[in-house]
DNA sequence: GCGCGTTAGTAACACGTGTTAGTAACATGT
DNA sequence: ACATGTTACTAACACGTGTTACTAACGCGC
């Protein structure tokens, strides 16, 4: 005795006219001539009975999934925030329900199970796709969007014309260093995001060597360590880094999250930040006003990239534009108490 | 000269076979006999053709749709911690990948638009659905439920046969509570991480009240403040309880990032952590262990709370079990430095 | 009264798969 | 020799929609 399912069939009988007739009402397709009060019929039948259109059928018949997918790799979601994937989200949603998409949320463990993306483009199960951090030796997204079908990147990729939004963390590293060096640092140390294998994270180190050269100093392999994400590795980095001999009087910690380590390793050593040292984090995660002192970052605008992936994705999908558009967002320096000495900074 | 898609009916002409021949392989049907022969000929074609089945039709054809919808409310995800959803998620997604299915996201924000995850529902779009913290007056997600859709709730309904996962966050803070009287506390306050209406947030009060009580204490409305999820929230609250006249010597913040700000707010009054005012917090988020002094907290199982949800929702389209099964999960309190005067904890 | 364009719809096919019912070919027991 | 069962398949229908090609009725100018 279960409830069967409410085809646009039924809507016709209950409406009086064909199945033909209630598709067009529904979709309001242009360039058809149905009387107003059939029109009104047929969408009466449909409200009383309650009728929503089967997505699978729609989907083959021609019509897209209405689905586009984010996939990310795991590791990668440490790199920046935790928080990142999150913020991503909201500014892709918020633009993509305007046209009516779902997304659909898929990670992979390394960029080496492709199949998990490309499986859901063969599939049509999705219209789109936006892939964060992508490997540049990717063939089979370069082939997939040379195909035709909607790919946008959030990262960058050279030498593909394939769209993509980026923020130019080069930029905001050198940016946070200048600042430095502005104050009148000059030994500056450095502690990465994370190991130079992830283009991220070598990035944030060459802005950091650009700002250096740029000023006029060498740069010292001594004053630079390798974080891992974690603040455990911004506490232990930054111990090592105070053992130096000649130790620096500020650091460019190009992670938040690892900076708050730093700064416990700083203040477990008996040194005050920022008198002893000063520190400049990355990505302005929203702690970092609230940490003591507060912490002087590069705020990147997340929600906005996720927001300018999805209007590439949409248009990509319903306006047929040319791919291959590479967005660059710039970053903004937040100057708080962890960097300038003279602490009248509001909390 | 656009290329066509590889269907099953390729597949089956490369073959030499019917189309229904290279269904039953594909799909290792059960009791139907094959040469190992052809079926050996079918998986050639197909890798060789590079056949991927189309999802829609697939979905279409009786089988399910191979997704499971995640919604959740956005004003709820402040609630927790930022990364609450985002570890709901690496939980969910280890679970659902062993059955083939995906995940589709989706967010209200308020729960009087159901019509998003209802109209999933009937869509057909997804096979069941996570909804995170929901509201107990919905009617229709009763009504969803009672015809047999798979259903599976974050956080918990009473009188209704819908199957949940939740913490027991009154057991919670309770746990928080007892830990402070156990130091030795008599006068005890509380921040709340939200207002009331939120059911998250009265029930660690509650949690709160029950300590207070089985300890032969009273309840003091003066004692208590209600934050707001931010850290600004933290700060104003605490300042206005270090401004009563007889203050509380520890403090239950129900939020670790509410807590934050109520540590910043005893630093610049002057105060220490743990001497003047211990603190407690609440969810264990990452940092808690790196701010100054760590801080003692509740530590919630969120992944594990993703990955029974997961579970109890691919019993419930596969294994078809009856739906209504309640799991609570126990947090556990971890005690670091803001709560005993002993400064002897490890960072 | 006839050709013709417009209006208001409909019949029929396409999308690509899962599945049920059926069918030849062949082995087996008596 | 013949009924019976088993093996290895296949033909045909179902799923629910979008869409193209077609039609019947009607108005209108001449």
């Amino acid at each position: 005795m279960t409830k069967r399912r409410v085809t646009s069939q039924d809507v016709a009988e209950h409406a009086g006219v064909s199945r033909t007739t209630v598709s067009f009402v529904l979709n309001r397709v242009e360039g058809v001539h149905i009387t107003e009060e059939t029109r009104q019929r047929v969408f009466n039948a449909a409200e009383s009975l309650g009728y929503v259109p089967d997505a699978a059928a729609q989907a083959l018949a021609g019509r897209r999934a209405q689905i586009i997918g984010l996939v990310f790799s795991r590791s990668y979601h440490h790199i920046a925030s935790d928080a990142f994937l999150l913020q991503v989200m909201d500014g892709l949603m918020d633009v993509v329900r305007k046209d009516g998409l779902r997304l659909l949320l898929d990670s992979v463990e390394t960029w080496s199970q492709k199949d998990v993306y490309l499986n859901l483009a063969r599939a049509k199960r999705i219209d789109g796709i936006i892939l964060s951090g992508p490997r540049s030796d990717d063939k089979e997204l370069r082939a997939l969007a040379e195909e035709g079908f909607p790919v946008v990147l959030i990262g960058h990729l050279s030498k593909v014309k394939i769209s993509s939004v980026d923020i130019d963390s080069r930029a905001a590293a050198r940016l946070a260093v200048e600042h430095l060096l502005a104050q009148g640092h000059s030994r500056i140390g450095c502690i990465t995001n994370a190991p130079l294998s992830y283009t991220a994270a070598s990035e944030r180190l060459q802005g950091y060597q650009d700002a250096l050269s740029a000023a006029g100093y060498s740069f010292d392999q001594n004053l630079v360590r390798y974080g891992d994400y974690s603040p455990e590795s911004g506490f232990k980095t930054m111990t090592s880094l105070l053992a130096e001999a000649n130790r620096p009087t500020a650091v460019f910690v190009a992670s938040d999250v690892v900076a708050f380590g730093a700064m416990t390793a700083v203040r477990e050593h008996g040194l005050k930040v920022p008198q002893d040292i000063a520190l400049v984090g990355f990505d302005d995660v929203p702690l970092a006003r609230y940490v003591d002192p507060p912490l002087t970052t590069v705020h990147l605008p997340i929600a906005e990239l996720g927001r300018q992936a999805g209007q590439l994705l949409v248009d990509l999908i319903f306006r047929q534009t040319e791919p291959g558009r590479q967005i660059w967002l710039e970053p903004e320096l937040i100057v708080r108490s962890s960097s300038v000495k003279e602490t009248s900074f509001p909390v």
